[in-house]
DNA sequence: TTTTTTTGCGAAATCAATTGCAATAAAAGC
DNA sequence: GCTTTTATTGCAATTGATTTCGCAAAAAAA
């Protein structure tokens, strides 16, 4: 049965407060103001339980690598700042359903990967 | 000065012979029926040389990890075949300019990745 | 208390990509 | 055509980054 260690709830806390794909290495640096100790094998092992439970999904961006995001958010598509080099979800989606692909081919799923300048650094 | 050995014209034969985004295994596999003794670190080198002669384009594939395509075909997205686990391109964009992100979000470039079934495999 | 999951730590396994080096081969020179 | 020069190759070893693992100690839950 699993049990609600300070670890693990210190990393949905970091998803919490920040609403945003997160790399490994951001969970555990996040995590580790919340509980110093954290290591980055716990980080791994419970990234990999919480994406078993259905509470995180895991992202392979194209610049960023292996990122993890909170579920229940519906579709949404990415967007990278190049100023701060963070991640951010973007609700809705911009494709044109007809014009998404020629005739034959059969499109299922589709992951859109934005780049530019985010509100933050854009002042 | 850069020599046309037959092991780097074999490399571009490849991408000639088949037109769509492939793997550094893709290359080497395909590259080995043209020149047998053809090495991976030869494939290494050459992807590189050919990349930095503007002659190919590098891109990281959500799924398939790091590809390389021609350049020179304009904007496209990438098609995904789950049966065949082929990465075709498709040529044009679906994407709406005015809806692709919030206020106050800077958009400079965009990679669309497109899942499903081609058309060889979908009959 | 007892039981059992989980943690921290360092070591180790993976995987992709790069490098050193002697042998090879393309291009230039004779 | 033959020799010289030097880029390039093949091979194995190596790097570097990411992820996993073994195990004793710590801490949930029973």
């Amino acid at each position: 049965m699993r049990r609600n260690t300070t670890q693990r709830m210190a990393i949905e806390e970091v998803f919490r407060q920040n609403d945003r794909p997160l790399g490994v290495d951001e969970v555990l640096a996040y995590g580790r103001k919340l509980v110093e100790s954290l290591n980055q094998a716990t980080v791994y092992r419970n990234l990999k339980l919480l994406v078993d439970d259905g509470r995180l999904k895991r992202v392979t961006h194209p610049s960023l690598g292996t990122m993890y995001e909170r579920t229940g958010k519906g579709h949404h598509h990415h967007f990278y700042c190049r100023a701060c080099n963070h991640a951010y979800e973007l609700p809705g989606c911009a494709l044109n359903e007809d014009e998404i692909a020629p005739d034959g081919f059969v499109v299922e799923d589709h992951d859109v990967f934005l780049f530019g300048i985010c509100p933050s650094c854009v002042r």
